[in-house]
DNA sequence: CGCCAGCTTGAGGAGACTCAACCTAAGTGG
DNA sequence: CCACTTAGGTTGAGTCTCCTCAAGCTGGCG
């Protein structure tokens, strides 16, 4: 491979990128080497989509920094965000889960850096690399263990204590210290929380508005600072 | 082996069982005889736990007849059914999840007949058997879908649509044609039909009322007929 | 025959949505 | 650099869905 194109498709990728990442953490620096040759770097604005709904899954991918949404479309058109994915992560592994297209789309929740390759690698990665495929159903669990739990907030709880808890996992996820609390670190909207949450941007703004009052957060345009996390917490909860 | 403890731990068990199921599918009548040869044959009463939530997972199984709820404890002590498996699927697959316990309760929701095998031959059956743990992640992505449907739903539809959306759905995955209409062939109570969909059994019992005196439905204690299900199925959508 | 799980129905009220109007920060283009 | 545009946000009023509380009914089982 030429220099050139080593740095036009690569002009980052260090293998101690991988090393730490559960789907790659058992493998050696050779097969490290091995996977990331293959791999397509790819920098997506945000709210970019990386890729669609029902569209044909040709790539799979890995997040290396930023952060994702999966959202899927209503019958009416409604937006909902299904789950988020932190850095490290694998996804649009469709062909892991028997699938030929996209069970929805992931969008860019913030500028983001992802590596891909295409599908058809996927059966060579799972057979060849000692703890590949193992690790990533450990991934596919956590995701079926956060749905699960979507759904009984869903089923169970209050708006009020929904969006509480979206914004407890917020900045346990992607939180940033400064002075004066902990901020979501990328640009996050009413509305996003909404779709989030399974309500409308009005009620979250409310929301919002009276713990502004109370001092629990603090919040300019797409940006929100969680002040009290704890009180927060009580709020979650039933 | 001998006669009387083939007998005793399963009597009823033919090759023919498992040839048709996706797991099984692709393998020879040889392979398939010494997966049985190792299963334990359960006969479980309605109503009656599979195994429980949080448990050390120490079996996986294959419902081959009957039907499973799998259902979750909100920390208020409500119960949510997060979905519903039909004969013929594997559950308790804890294991292929990178789980060491069950994430949730599977209750028979009529008499049920289960296969289990211990969990630490999982590794081996999907080393050995090709196909095996593809069919088995294919069930894992339908049961994602599944999830992200009921999400969405949560999410997005009143309380009428949803719960006509899960009569309609029992009654394609377990209607039996009787004089009339189609019944939910196993005991279904309005509480059970609440926690499918995120309500209360009073509303549920009312929207039965309301759709019988409109002649949708027929219901009796713990049985429930579906007489138009195509007015179902609008009352369903928004 | 009495008990009990399952079911029904009414009244009242709270939570959340819809509709609507308006505000404001951050771009954008002249 | 300033006016204009627009996406994002706020807030009030009115309404409706659905829950809660409450009381009573009924079919089936011991």
């Amino acid at each position: 491979m030429s220099d050139s194109l080593a740095r036009k498709t690569q002009p980052l990728l260090d293998e101690s990128l991988l090393t730490f990442l559960p789907p790659f953490s058992k493998l050696e620096s050779r097969q490290i080497r091995a996977i990331l040759d293959q791999a397509t770097t790819r920098r997506v604005e945000e709210g970019a989509a990386i890729f669609d709904e029902g569209a044909p899954a040709e790539r799979f991918y890995l997040l290396l920094d930023g952060y994702v949404r999966v959202v899927r479309l209503s019958p009416t058109g409604e937006r909902i965000t299904a789950l988020h994915i932190p850095p490290g992560q694998l996804l649009g592994i469709a062909r892991a889960l028997g699938r030929t297209d996209y069970p929805a789309t992931a969008v860019a929740a913030a500028e983001s850096i992802v590596l891909s390759w295409p599908t058809r690698l996927w059966d060579s990665f799972a057979a060849e690399y000692e703890g590949f495929s193992t690790e990533t159903y450990a991934v596919v669990g956590k995701r079926l263990e956060e749905m699960s739990e979507r759904i009984m907030e869903l089923a169970t709880q209050h708006v009020e204590q929904r969006v509480a808890n979206a914004l407890v996992r917020l900045i346990n996820q992607s939180g940033r210290k400064v002075p004066g609390g902990i901020e979501i670190d990328f640009p996050i909207t009413r509305q996003d929380l909404s779709e989030m949450t399974g309500t409308t941007l009005h009620t979250v703004s409310r929301l919002l508005s009276g713990w502004e009052k109370q001092g629990l957060v603090k919040s300019q345009r797409k940006r929100i600072m969680v002040c009290d996390a704890h009180a927060l917490v009580v709020l979650s909860q039933p």
